[in-house]
DNA sequence: ATAACTGTACTAGCACACACAATACAGTTA
DNA sequence: TAACTGTATTGTGTGTGCTAGTACAGTTAT
């Protein structure tokens, strides 16, 4: 379900709360599915359920999932409009990317060249 | 010179690092100019010298500039190539996030306006 | 030669983040 | 009741970022 990549410098937590947010805002998880338990995908993923704990917080404090004690974790209802705000933070990384490339003198069109389609779209 | 930011979540000898770089790479700092002494840099940010060593350690890494011992720090000469290489480092983020917005459902033109030229290229 | 600069190296200490470990408690469900 | 769920707490180890202080070596102007 999430790979953890060692080699990362991001920690672990941030990996999980990207990875799942990604797959619940591409509709990979459907939403009100049900996400693994804290201490099941620990012992999944061969980590401390501690740390899969607060991933799970982070998740639920960005909206994306919500906590039923006893019952378990859920994808949240609305992931459409938390869609569209992570377009939106994506929108303003690439325009800053994009002027800071102009600082160091690229052309417009060697800008234009980096986002033209070449994935599927589905890496 | 540089500007240091304490909401930044970067370290600070980070920012320094990428200030200095920025500076080198758009010829702001021609090549071959002296930059301050480590203790005189660390006493106008009112920061510790070691941090400034530090970041001076990775622009040497990096061949943005180099030291010589008991004369001080130099702007390096060829900031043509590690321009291109940055630009290089830029683009491949850019590409990456242009997936990343593709996968969430992003149309091609609003991926365009993003890259659209607004700001002036020296902010 | 001396003084005042330069870079460089090293140890020590503090604060913080990340992850692990071990419990404990409360709500849900078969 | 048993076996799940989420949640909270405390402690420990490790690494990073930064500060502080000291020391040594090379350069330059006097």
């Amino acid at each position: 379900m999430i790979q953890i990549d060692y080699r990362d410098a991001r920690p672990i937590y941030e990996q999980i709360v990207d990875g799942v947010e990604m797959l619940a805002l591409r509709g990979a998880l459907p939403a009100g599915s049900q996400l693994p338990s804290v201490r099941q995908l620990a012992m999944e993923l061969s980590i401390n359920p501690n740390t899969i704990q607060r991933a799970y917080a982070e998740l639920e404090r960005r909206g994306v999932i919500y906590s039923a004690k006893g019952r378990g974790n859920f994808i949240s209802d609305d992931t459409a409009v938390l869609c569209k705000r992570r377009l939106d933070e994506i929108g303003a990384q690439v325009h800053a990317l994009a002027d800071q490339a102009r600082a160091l003198g690229a052309k417009e069109e060697q800008i234009r060249k980096w986002v033209e389609q070449k994935g599927d779209g589905t890496e």
